[in-house]
RNA sequence: GGUGCCGUACCCAAGUGGUAAGGGACAGGUCUGCAAAACCUCUAUGCAUCGGUUCGAAUCCGAUCGGCACCUCCA
């Protein structure tokens, strides 16, 4: 079975041969830790968590990279606007380290409770400052940067393929339309490596370089720690859609021009979670968070199912009414998967039945067609409710499907402690039904209900459970 | 102003030339003192609108309307 996946650079769907056989790098723009990720954000990382446990499966050897951006970037490209984690650490009268330590474990605290494999590597951009002024020493000696008001700036025209992924018009683009033109820069598309002046004299995070005391520009981070960690070519580097035509234009003009090499041969982005009024954004100050879903009653994995059900490529909906009939999805589902029987424990290896093979292939044909996630689920789904296939077959087959949904199928469900409180009360309405009493009945249900229990009445007897 | 994506049932959402996946919700049924739960069954002659190409179109082409994103830090 053939990886296909669709590359932005081409606009098309590809089939995925590696640059080495069977080791694959991949780099993933990681997060900004200067506040907590939102459910937007964390919709990327599932969505290359995806990809991650697809590589996998075909027995690649994958190296995935990503970085922890704990420099601070200023509001826009010139010399001017507020930095955020510098603003952030005004706030909350903790140092720039502080908050950036606290957002990065808060961090993969989400990434952990969605079932997000960590990369092989993370890294930070601070600890990989020398990295990033030899690659702006390796453009100075190539002819690429100049000087200007105290930074050093990237010219674009030196680079002659700039803009080729997101298939900019040069001469069409408004620059300037909507934030002021840095009159340092030659052109104004021209973006900082390495900032000198800063209009904060209380900067905290500052290193020498060669160019004068100063910190990096935002784009060099990721073109410095990926070639570091991959190599100066490598096959897949992701991020979301917004990354498009100016971060990852950006990295491509300044890999390339400092190595005079192909870069990276997949770019793979994921689209935007919107709600009713457009994307959810951190400057606009209102965001969900997975800690806020689970103060809701939600499982961080009703979320993670939530974006499984849409293509990584399409924007996705976000409702409270749709993430409610992820929720009731995700049980049921839990629920034909904990009812099968659990003798004759097999793997998918001594599959032999035919019916389930095809089962089997279908789900490959999916996910290896440039992540049909969608499509996969509704193999699983239809697999479930087959009754010509056994149960043995079943539950080797959710347990594999599931290494790539990642959605913790197989987990028995916690035992949950009813308190004698219950049972008392639970006693009392028994009686009283044998007497007939269905008010006094239906009362003690009532009071067993406020106290967060529900019963469910059986052949066999009433069922207590807690509600979730 | 430039660029890209999208519009499928009550909701979310697959499907890119061969006659509309899947989930949720709703409704009906079985069960029940009632309810909940469970189980079973059902739900788009139609895919924004109009026109065209084709034996055949949700899928291709054109126009119109509407939505979103990017060209600012953003996943």
């Amino acid at each position: 079975m053939n990886l296909s996946i669709y590359n932005t650079m081409s606009r098309e769907i590809e089939p995925f041969v590696p640059l080495n056989e069977k080791n694959v790098g991949m780099y993933c723009c990681g997060p900004t830790v200067y506040n907590f990720a939102h459910i937007g954000n964390l919709r990327t990382y599932i969505f290359e968590d995806v990809l991650h446990r697809i590589l996998t499966y075909n027995n690649y050897q994958l190296t995935h990279v990503m970085n922890i951006t704990d420099v601070g970037h200023l509001s826009d490209d010139g010399d001017e606007g507020e930095d955020k984690m510098v603003r952030r650490s005004h706030e909350s009268g903790k140092s720039v380290y502080e908050i950036a330590d606290l957002y990065t474990k808060a961090f993969f605290e989400d990434t952990n409770a969605l079932n997000i494999i960590t990369p092989d590597i993370t890294c930070k951009a601070t600890e990989h400052i020398e990295h990033m002024i030899n690659l702006i020493k390796r453009l100075e000696e190539g002819g690429h940067t100049y000087i200007s008001g105290g930074n050093v700036y990237f010219s674009i025209d030196t680079f002659p393929e700039y803009g080729r992924l997101a298939r900019l018009n040069l001469d069409q683009l408004n620059s300037g339309a909507r934030i002021e033109i840095d009159e340092n820069k030659k052109n104004p598309k021209d973006f900082v490596l390495w900032f000198t002046k800063s209009k904060f004299d209380n900067q905290a995070m500052r290193w020498p370089s060669p160019w004068g005391i100063g910190y990096p520009g935002w784009h060099i981070e990721c073109s410095a720690m990926s070639m570091h960690y991959l190599g100066e070519s490598f096959d897949i580097h992701c991020g979301g859609i917004d990354h498009v035509s100016v971060h990852h234009t950006n990295e491509i003009a300044q890999s390339e021009a400092a190595t005079n090499k192909p870069w990276v041969k997949y770019w793979v982005h994921g689209e935007f979670l919107i709600n009713e009024t457009g994307k959810m954004s951190k400057s606009k100050g209102e965001f969900l968070t997975i800690p806020f879903l689970k103060d809701k009653g939600y499982d961080p994995l009703d979320y993670r199912y939530f974006c499984l059900l849409g293509h990584y490529r399409s924007q996705l909906v976000f409702s409270w009414t749709s993430l409610d009939a992820a929720r009731s999805g995700r049980r049921n589902l839990m629920k034909l998967v904990s009812a099968l029987s659990k003798e004759n424990e097999k793997s998918v290896a001594e599959i032999t039945d035919q019916k389930s093979l095809s089962y089997l292939q279908e789900f490959e044909q999916h996910i290896n067609t440039d992540l049909h996630i969608p499509q996969a689920l509704a193999t699983l789904w239809t697999l479930l409710k087959d009754e010509n296939v056994s149960d043995e077959d079943k539950r080797a087959l959710c347990s594999h499907m599931d290494t790539i949904f990642a959605l913790d199928l197989l987990k028995e469900e916690k035992e949950v402690k009813i308190p004698e409180q219950i049972y008392a009360l639970l006693e009392k309405r028994a009686q009283a039904k044998i007497e007939k009493k269905y008010q006094e009945a239906d009362e003690v249900r009532a009071i067993i209900e406020e106290m967060g229990y529900v019963i469910k009445d059986t052949k066999d007897g009433p069922i207590i459970t807690k509600i979730v």
